[in-house]
DNA sequence: ACGTCAAATCGAAATTTGTCAATATGATAT
DNA sequence: ATATCATATTGACAAATTTCGATTTGACGT
């Protein structure tokens, strides 16, 4: 069974290497097949494949299959989320002069 | 030299391990000193001293040091800036019907 | 059916990360 | 100065991640 702290820690581990904040910057531009993608970026098709499977299942990026090619999006959803996860896990708990809880960022 | 990608990457590699997403979250009720960290988490101390200096050097986290203490809490600028480059890294560039740069995210 | 193209998967090697025990450092107290 | 306590650093090892070349899969055109 997964724990949240795994279950978030998962997307973060989706944005900490190099080639694939590349890979997401491309996508930036709009939608992408691998191929287009695989031009732009100094690495394998393999390698590829691999950082893909990994944004795609962070829920950050999205795949959309048209015949025999892949396109890569960025998710709007995914990202919203992710941002959501981030904001929530540096946010200071604290409690009002009334005892209530509250929260210092946001 | 550190490209941008290397240290946005360097951000979110705080925080895709689950012992420093556990950390953070003690944070969460303020500021704690090592010792106390070191109560609430599974860990030896030299593992936890190795986690506190990754998220220390990513910003997210600030330390203060107080006789032979050392007191951790989370930074709200740091927390900010993190936020701030999550949500540039996954924006979807475009252009409006005039041809102006604009942003879908955000 | 056969060849081709795009992408995924596999297996092995290389690199990076996280862990622990031991030791070092630096502040404080005696 | 010596002892003690909190934390940092080191070195060795284990585990996880990333890479590549080779192979496989699945879609398409002939």
């Amino acid at each position: 069974m997964e724990t949240l702290f795994e279950k978030h820690a998962k997307v973060f581990k989706a944005l900490c290497d190099e080639k694939r904040l590349h890979i997401l910057n491309l996508l930036r531009n709009g939608e992408n097949c691998a191929c287009e993608l695989l031009e732009n970026i100094d690495i394998g098709q393999s390698s590829l494949s691999y950082h893909m499977k990994i944004l795609v299942e962070s829920g950050i990026v999205e795949s959309r299959q048209e015949g025999k090619w892949t396109h890569y999006k960025i998710s709007e959803q995914g990202s919203r989320d992710a941002i959501d996860i981030l904001k929530e896990i540096t946010s200071v708990n604290c409690t009002d002069k009334n005892g209530n809880r509250c929260n210092n960022n946001e």
